[in-house]
DNA sequence: TGTTCACTTGAACAAATGTTCAATTGTTCA
DNA sequence: TGAACAATTGAACATTTGTTCAAGTGAACA
């Protein structure tokens, strides 16, 4: 944690006034970190393309239902998918349109 | 990876089809994982407002040297900063402007 | 009612991650 | 040249994370 040297001091206070706050950064860094895995990137492509159950999710992922199950729950609680009960099946949908964005701007980017 | 049961082999294949590129979701999910770490995430919201100096970014994230560095240098690998040597001091800037609007898609999400 | 099926939950564990400390690189300037 | 300084690198470590297995829920239907 030693930080005593090299300091631009008008740097650091123009960007301490001008900063996100600090709980937008940690909410933001939450979603980020959410799409942040390949499986759950995984899971959130394919809900772009339609409404999945866990056993089809399980089936496409090549993991366990219990191990798709665990993600959707992240999911599910950062209002990133949302679910829909019919007879014993639960099926997932994307539950904001901002998240298909997020994964264009990402695309764009790492096409150059 | 027992997924032998309640499948729904037509969306399987549907979703297949029209998935993403594996190569694609673990290129995508690299950007994500990297802005999903608070400090990451710090920093990068820090160099949106201006160019700063390693020492800068160590004062305000309240971290060390050597840890903002490490984390520099994974941002840098994947382009998301780039750096400008003046004499003994590095400065760090964003290098794309899709960052900047992954980060305003974000907050509008979790801003309801 | 009791059984089956789709899913969820909790415990456990290997693998990955973020940080620090110590040593090293490369630049400036006396 | 050599000393000082900003930054980088590598090793080490505690913490977090993604997955599986086994047990538990709750809806449907015989």
């Amino acid at each position: 944690m030693k930080t005593e040297c090299c300091v631009n001091p008008e740097n650091v206070d123009a960007v301490e006034q001008a900063l996100i706050p600090e709980d937008d950064i940690v909410d933001i860094s939450e979603i980020f970190k959410l799409l942040g895995d390949p499986t759950r990137m995984r899971i959130v492509a394919a809900l772009r393309i339609r409404e999945l159950c866990v056993g089809d999710l399980s089936a496409l992922m090549e993991i366990s239902m219990s191990g798709v199950s665990h993600q959707l729950r992240l999911l599910k609680k950062s209002r990133i998918v949302r679910t829909r009960r019919d007879g014993k099946m639960v099926y997932y949908t994307l539950d904001d349109e901002h998240i298909e964005e997020l994964i264009d701007v990402a695309l764009l980017h790492i096409k150059h």
